[in-house]
DNA sequence: GCTACATTCAAGCGAGTACTTGAATGATCT
DNA sequence: AGATCATTCAAGTACTCGCTTGAATGTAGC
């Protein structure tokens, strides 16, 4: 009975990993891109060491990798299917979990529309017959982006108000499944009256279709 | 950002539910069968006590449920998607962490040959050109398997050699993708100098693709 | 009601985890 | 080489987890 016990404390090291919300923050904010262990640190709000703490434990589950440009030490998501992974977790939890839908209504502020799909959302944009809003910080933003997504901050919605109006349909998109910026950015045009939907998961989903991204800049970081 | 680290917190729950070996065994177990906290206890092998503490707080992860019949508290899965999210973890796994290759090296003694998909094994049952053996304990065999299969114990192979020998190709298949007693039938039938793969997944992938499954009883348990 | 039995609860122990703080390593720049 | 900066290591603390043990709860049958 060894073996099968040693081969699931593997498998429990990589469900492990997934076990703090710390470690779930950094694995988003891996999928928008990689990242140094310092701006890592400020994005999901630890201090440095902590930070390197966890992203240490990634690694041992082998779920991120990291190579060393310069001073600064880069980490990087070694598959793509964490992401899956990271997205079955949350359907499970929005299934079977009260608690997340209580928080989810919380959001919303009560109902919210259904999000419309990727597929339905690059057709729409085709066509010119949607507005998209992109609720992620500049330096994600910058990152990559959908084309012809208009950048903005959540506080900032309101100042868009007026030029917003006369858009027909209105959709926001920001880090993934597990980020709440589209939540609220929704939650808030309801609030000020005007038509607005989430996109169904976020940049790095729509990356992931195949689907085309801008402004890729590889910065300085 | 207090929403934010809350709803993560609860997909944390769900992670960690998976993040303990015995509880992995746990829902390997019910994904064969609802069953009651001492049978789940043997078979698992810890006390009832300890599993009862597991099961609850799987439940508190919303993984299972439990109802009373009689005396004994009956659990089952709440969401088959639960085995699909165990099945991405055992794939990450094999990706990413080279403990992982080993312990499936030892155990299957070196090279072992691709797994059969389930649908191209159901296809050669159909024309009757392979042999085919479960390989689990006989009352889980009982609730339930593979038209057709024939049930053998993992040390009792060896006295099926002669029987086996005229087979054109055997295929043995157990629980699902964390049981390790089909990789052992293949690794001893090999050793004995027979043509042996494995099925893809276990009894519950088998019977999620909506294939057949006969000797479902309702045992008292 | 009393007994038998399955399950759960409660207390306690050792190991592991998340986080903090301060020092050590390692690479770049002058 | 020395200074600087990003990262990692090491020690310490509060907390959680997995497991054990023994008692408590709750259901069924007499």
């Amino acid at each position: 009975m060894t073996p099968k016990l040693a081969l699931l404390e593997e498998y429990a090291l990589i469900a492990r990993a997934l076990g703090a919300p710390h470690r779930m923050m950094l694995l988003e904010q891996l999928a928008q891109a990689e990242r140094g262990v310092e701006v890592l640190a400020g994005k999901v709000g630890v201090t440095v060491a902590n930070c390197s703490q966890h992203l240490q434990q990634l690694r041992r589950a082998g779920l991120v990798t990291s190579r060393r440009a310069g001073k600064t030490v880069i980490y990087q998501l070694t598959d793509d299917k964490t992401l899956v992974l990271m997205d079955l977790v949350r359907q499970i939890a929005e299934r079977n979990l009260s608690a997340v839908d209580e928080i989810l209504q919380g959001l919303s502020g009560g109902a919210s529309p259904e999000p419309i799909t990727r597929a339905e959302l690059a057709a729409r944009l085709e066509d010119g017959s949607v507005t998209l809003l992109d609720i992620r910080p500049q330096d994600e933003f910058d990152h990559g982006h959908i084309p012809g997504a208009i950048r903005v901050d959540l506080n900032a919605l309101d100042a868009l108000v007026g030029q917003l109006e006369s858009a027909p349909d209105i959709v926001a998109y920001c880090r993934g499944p597990y980020c709440v910026y589209a939540h609220q950015a929704v939650a808030r045009l309801h609030q000020l009256g005007l038509n607005a939907r989430r996109m169904e998961g976020g940049l790095p989903e729509w990356r992931a279709d195949g689907r085309q991204v801008v402004g890729a800049l590889v910065l300085g970081m």
